[in-house]
DNA sequence: CACTCTTGGAGAAACGTATCTCCGAAGGCT
DNA sequence: AGCCTTCGGAGATACGTTTCTCCAAGAGTG
C-alpha cells in the first residue's frame, strides 16, 4: 500500500515500508483526486492548464511511475506485441533464414516501437504456461505450419494474429509474403538468358511455405519450358548438410550448368563445392542464392542474390497488426477494421486478406557470363609489395 | 464482467456479452469458491486431489485461461524480461556486432524461456513512454556506455539489471564479459608465433567496453614488446566505411605483416584490400579477426577467428539475472543474493560482482604461415569437367 | 466428555489504475 | 429572477487475480 494510504485513514501505522509512490500519493500531494491525476497525466478530462501542469510537477518530484501491470488490467491493452517464429530444432529462432529472420525482426521492432508497442519474443515451442502468462495485444507469426494449433487458439481467443508467409489453414487476420512465384520464375527467366541450358535447385525439406511455393514454381517452369528438374533437398535447418546437399548436386550425372539454391548459406557452399569440381564460376556455372547477406558482395566472384527485402515485410506486419488492434486502418493498402475482432466474424467469410511483396533480384558477376571486366581490378596503386 | 456474476447477485441482466471465462466462472460451474479455484490450479493449500482435477478439468471445458495483467498486478511479477542494446545510429541493434548479437540474444530467449521468463527488446533509445508501459521484472543490458541514465533509473527503481560488457559507472545489479584483454593478448601472441613482426589492428572509435579494452589491451602489448602500434579506427556501426578503413591499414607505409580486426566484417574486407594490393594471405599477411560467423570457414583462405562465445554470454546474463529476481543462487557461480533486492544496499558498498568468460580462438588457415596443405584438395573425384 | 489438531475450504482484502457518473458553482441568457 | 450551460473536479466501481485470515467439522487423545 502506499504511504498516502494513511491520510484516507485506512491503513493503521503498521509496517510503513517505503515504496513507490502511487498515484494516490500523487493525488494526497497535490491535494486533489485520484480522478485528476489520472485525468492531468494522461491529457483527458477537463482540467485547466494550472491544475495540470502542477499535478505534472508533483508527480515529477515524486518520481511516481503508473504501474503498467494495473493499467493493462484496467484498459485491457498491454502494449506488447509477440514475435513468434516456427522452430526447427530446439532454437528459439530457425537457423535457415536466419539474417532474413535478423533482419525481418529488426524491422519490425522498430516499427513496433514507432507505434508505441514493444516486441516479446516467443517461440512456438515455448511451454504454454509461457504463453498464457503474458498479456499480448496481437501476434506476429513468421511461417506458420499448417494447421498450427497455437495460432489458432490465439485467434479463437480473440487475439489478433498476422502472419508473414501465406498461412495453409491457419485462420489469421491478415497476412503478408512476398511473391515466391514471381521470384523464382524471375531467376530463372534471368539464368535463362544469361545462356544456362539445364537449371537446377537447391531447396530444402520442410513444407514451410516459402519452400513450398519456391520448389513449386520451380517444377512448373521446368515443366513449361520442358526441362527435367535437376534438385537435391536438404534439411534447410542443419548447415552442415547444406553443404552436403550442394557437393550431391554438382555430382550428378546430369550436372546443372546453373542453380539456385533457396537458402543463405547455399552460396558459399555451392561456391565451395564448384571449386572442388575444378567449376570455374560464373563461365562452367551460374549462380544465384537468397540471401541477405552482403558477404557475398565480396565473394570471389560476387554472388548474385535474391533479397526477400525483409525490412519491408516486418514493417508492413507490424503495422498490419497494429491496425487490427487499434481497430484503424492506417492506409496500409488492407482494410482490415472490418475483419477485427476476429472472433466476430463469422466461420467461412473467405480468406484473410493478404498481401504479396514484391523481392529484389541483386545481379553480381556470378550468374552474368560475360562480365564485362574482371572483378579483380586494384583500385589504386598498392605500393609495392 | 464474467458470466457467473449474475449468480452472485451484484449485476443485473443488462449486456450479458459472452466474454472470455475469468475465475469466477470456474468457481461457480465447480461448485466451488474462486480461492479453491486458484489453488488448485496453481498447486497450492490443501485440497484433496479429488477436487484438484475436477477444478481443473471444468477450467479446461470453460477455456479458462487466466488473466496475465491481473496476476502480474497481484503478484508483482510480469515474467518479463527487458533486453536492451545500445544503439549507434536509429537502429534497434546495433550493426558491428550483429552475429555476436544475433546469437546471445538468441541463446538468452533460450535460458529465459526455459525458466519460464519471456524477452522484451527495448532499445535504450526507445521512448520513454515504451519502458515505462512495461512491466519488467529485469533487465538485459548489453555494453551499456557510461552513466547510462535509462540504466540507472532501472536500477534506482528496484529493477535488477544484469550488463552483458562491464560497466563503466553504472550502477547494476551484476555483470558478465569476455576477458577481452586476455584475448587479445593471446592472438598477439599467436600472430607472433607464426611470424608476424608487425602486427596492426583495425579497430573502432566508438567508447564502448569491447572496443576500449581490446585497443587498450593491443597498445599495452606494443609497448611491452617495442612495437610501434599501427592501427586504423573507423565507426563500426558502419559497414561501408570498414572496407576503406582495411584498405587504409594496407595502404599504409608501415605496412603490417599480420592484422587483427575486430569486427566481423573485418575478415572478408581485409582479405578483399589484401587482393587488391597484391597480398597473399597467409603468406604475405597474417590475418585473424573477431567474429561469430561460419563464412569465414569457407573463404579463400579460411580465417583464423575469435569467438566471444556469445551462446555462454547469453545464457549467463539470463541465470544471473533471473537468480536476482528471484532472490536465489542457481550455483551460477557469484552469489547475487545478499545483493537483491538493490535498493536495499548502501552506496559504495564497492562494485558489483562480474565475471569474467573465456573466448575461443578458432585457428584457420589465414594466420599458420606454414600451413600443412593446402584448402583446395578435392574431397572426391568430380567427375569430368 | 472436553480438548486440540488436521482437513477442506470460504470470505474478503488488496494490487493500482481508468473511467463512468454525478455534483456544485459560476456565468450567460431571456 | 429563473433556467441552461460549461467548468472543474470528486466518488465509486471494476479490471481478475492471489493470498491472508478465519471457520466448521471430524478425528484423535487424555
Amino acid at each position: 500500500m502506499t504511504a498516502a494510504a494513511n491520510q484516507s485513514g485506512r491503513r493503521p501505522t503498521t509496517s510503513r515500508r517505503l515504496e513507490r509512490a502511487g498515484i494516490r500519493d500523487v493525488a494526497a500531494a497535490a491535494g486533489v483526486s485520484i480522478t485528476t491525476v489520472s485525468d492531468a497525466l494522461n491529457g483527458k478530462g477537463r482540467l485547466p492548464d494550472e491544475t495540470r501542469s502542477r499535478v505534472r510537477e508533483v508527480a515529477e518530484r515524486l518520481g511516481y511511475r503508473p504501474s503498467a501491470a494495473a493499467r493493462t488490467l484496467r484498459t485491457g491493452r498491454s502494449g506488447l506485441i509477440g514475435l513468434t517464429v516456427t522452430t526447427y530444432g530446439e532454437e528459439p529462432f530457425t537457423f535457415t533464414e536466419f539474417a532474413y529472420f535478423a533482419e525481418m525482426a529488426r524491422a519490425a521492432t522498430s516499427a513496433a516501437l514507432g507505434r508505441g508497442y514493444a516486441l516479446v519474443v516467443l517461440p512456438a515451442s515455448s511451454r504454454h504456461d509461457v504463453w498464457g502468462n503474458i498479456a499480448l495485444d496481437g501476434t506476429v507469426v513468421i511461417d506458420p505450419p499448417d494447421q498450427d494449433p497455437l495460432v489458432s487458439e490465439l485467434y479463437r481467443s480473440g487475439v489478433p494474429v498476422v502472419s508473414d508467409g501465406k498461412p495453409g489453414n491457419c485462420p489469421v487476420t491478415a497476412w503478408v509474403d512476398n511473391d515466391h512465384e514471381a521470384a523464382v520464375l524471375g531467376i530463372l527467366d534471368h539464368l535463362s538468358e544469361a545462356g544456362a541450358r539445364r537449371i537446377g535447385l537447391l531447396t530444402g525439406t520442410s513444407t514451410d511455405t516459402y519452400t513450398r511455393l519456391s520448389t513449386e514454381a520451380y517444377l512448373g517452369w521446368c515443366a513449361k519450358v520442358g526441362q527435367e528438374p535437376v534438385y537435391e533437398t536438404y534439411p534447410a535447418h542443419d548447415p552442415a548438410s547444406g553443404a552436403v546437399a550442394a557437393d550431391r548436386l554438382l555430382a550428378r550425372p546430369d550436372r546443372p550448368d546453373a542453380v539456385y539454391g533457396l537458402f543463405d548459406p547455399n552460396g558459399t557452399d555451392l561456391l565451395a563445392a564448384a571449386r572442388r569440381y575444378g567449376l570455374r564460376v560464373p563461365d562452367d556455372l551460374l549462380l544465384v542464392c537468397c540471401s541477405e547477406s552482403d558477404v557475398y558482395a565480396t565473394t570471389e566472384p560476387p554472388i548474385t542474390t535474391l533479397s526477400l527485402k525483409p525490412r519491408r515485410i516486418g514493417t508492413t506486419v507490424v503495422n498490419l497488426l497494429i491496425d487490427a488492434i487499434e481497430g484503424v486502418d492506417s492506409g496500409t493498402g488492407v482494410d482490415i477494421a472490418r475483419l477485427f475482432p476476429p472472433r466476430f466474424r463469422t466461420a467461412g467469410t473467405g480468406p484473410p486478406p493478404g498481401t504479396l511483396m514484391p523481392t529484389e533480384l541483386i545481379v553480381r558477376a556470378s550468374s552474368q557470363r560475360r562480365s564485362p571486366r574482371t572483378t579483380v581490378s586494384p583500385p589504386r596503386s598498392p605500393g609495392e609489395i
